[in-house]
DNA sequence: GGCTATTGGTATTTTATTGGTATTATCCCG
DNA sequence: CGGGATAATACCAATAAAATACCAATAGCC
């Protein structure tokens, strides 16, 4: 059995979906790929081969086809053909993205708890009066949690808020930024600085690692669309259990594909 | 069991609350999203599919639907759909930004120079030629410099690229990016690894700080526009003395849902 | 070298499905 | 009795999915 056969074989099992029909193909063709059933350099058949074959529009083909060159699975050349694009390691997208820890966590196959280690209003600090832009006489909301990954602690993460925006901090779920989303309070916009330290007595015994041991830090200021602070939060990883990974991608001119 | 099914499976253990109807169904899709059981991206079925499964009619379910789109939980799409509201995301950094070190420090207004620790031909190391995909007849060009500002000596740059993209690695200007560049050996595409790690007693004495001091270490791996991996770099920061800033953003709709 | 079949590239249109809106009936509570 | 919240009906508008027809570049043959 061909190569291009494999794909209207997995075509032909998934039609029964109800999925549009340029995702059931687009679905068969990358699976065909990361099978290895067709290899970097090889030709897919013609988008009208595939067509008629599918017995579907070839401008249906072409929009899965399409999708996967944007991807940079797939290659195609004018008057040549549609070949697997010549790549040793694929990225995934996800990769582009600054995740959630929960999300994260999730994406590796590990089960994620968190322990509360504090959760009140209190009279605010002189920092985070200024952060906040919070007056003498209100108060702040505090939230810090212990996360823990397959039952290694991975992360500290303590945040501040002003009180009216977070009026009951026992009743957060499991997402803060659900809690916030409810009452109106959704930031658009934050600004994260990532930082190495050595974790201090109380933190590394929180993580079960020596004192001393390196933790990112991450501190961040999340924004309202009014342009309102409404949080502040600083977060302290082990380094030796997490690590944040970044794509990035240069724009421009001469992104011309190799022939 | 599927992500859309488990709303309608916790609406109907509701239904017996004597609350409203609406109020029913916004707590049940609420915590369907809080729970992660659809994700940032997920569509949600069509108004009319909740209407008619749920049995009520689909005003209600819009009343609903709206209460968490104006909340930020949800994204609507006239002709297309309802989403699960995208979180937040990194604004796209520029490859040279993140690698010029001598911009932001200057941005910085602090005075920068390099110095050499090693420009030259090697045969290739294990690694080098897995990630690099080189034989073992071809040579790599390993760079590394020490990185310092004011005086203060804050990283140091290890890269490794094949000898074939590099062939005169003492000929390299102030940016390797620039000399890559004249070569037609631009990258497009990276994927970068931040961590902390406690920094060892060579890295240590080049940076001027005692051993196990906290350090960022940076590992990136830069693609060409064909996908071939053209540059393997591993650095390190002082953590007490630079941190990377990256801003975030709430993405508006109209994204590309997961290709 | 030039012709031609074959390849991908593009514009336009049709149809079904989606969210959006106006109007009306109903219930509860003061 | 009225006002607000709740819910249902019927219709409007935007979008995406898919098909048709045609354009343009490449490869390969003569």
């Amino acid at each position: 059995m061909s190569a291009a056969d494999q794909i209207f074989a997995m075509l032909r099992e998934s039609s029964q979906s109800g999925a549009p029909l340029y995702l059931q193909l687009r679905k068969s063709i990358e699976e065909a790929v990361n099978r290895g059933l067709i290899g970097p350099g090889d030709a897919l058949p013609s988008e009208r081969d595939i067509a008629s074959k599918a017995d579907i529009s070839r401008v249906t083909v072409r929009k899965a086809v399409q999708d996967l060159v944007k991807g940079g699975i797939l290659v195609q050349r004018h008057g040549s053909g549609t070949f697997v694009a010549p790549r040793m390691e694929r990225v995934e997208q996800s990769l582009s993205r600054l995740t959630s820890f929960t999300e994260d966590m999730a994406r590796r196959g590990m089960s994620v708890r968190s322990v509360w280690l504090d959760r009140g209003l209190y009279a605010p600090s002189p920092d985070e009066m200024m952060v906040l832009g919070l007056s003498s006489t209100e108060l702040v909301a505090r939230v810090a949690r212990l996360r823990i990954a397959n039952d290694t602690p991975l992360a500290i993460e303590r945040a501040a808020l002003s009180a009216s925006v977070l009026p009951d901090p026992e009743a957060i779920g499991s997402s803060l930024y659900a809690a916030l989303g409810t009452t109106g309070n959704r930031p658009v916009r934050a600004v994260q600085r990532i930082s190495a330290t050595n974790l201090g007595d109380a933190d590394a015994r929180l993580l079960e690692v020596p004192p001393g041991v390196a933790g990112l830090q991450i501190e961040r200021i999340s924004y309202l669309a009014s342009g309102k602070v409404i949080e502040f939060t600083r977060s302290v990883y082990r380094g030796d259990a997490y690590d944040f990974v970044a794509e990035l991608r240069l724009t421009g001119p001469g992104e011309e594909i190799r022939p």
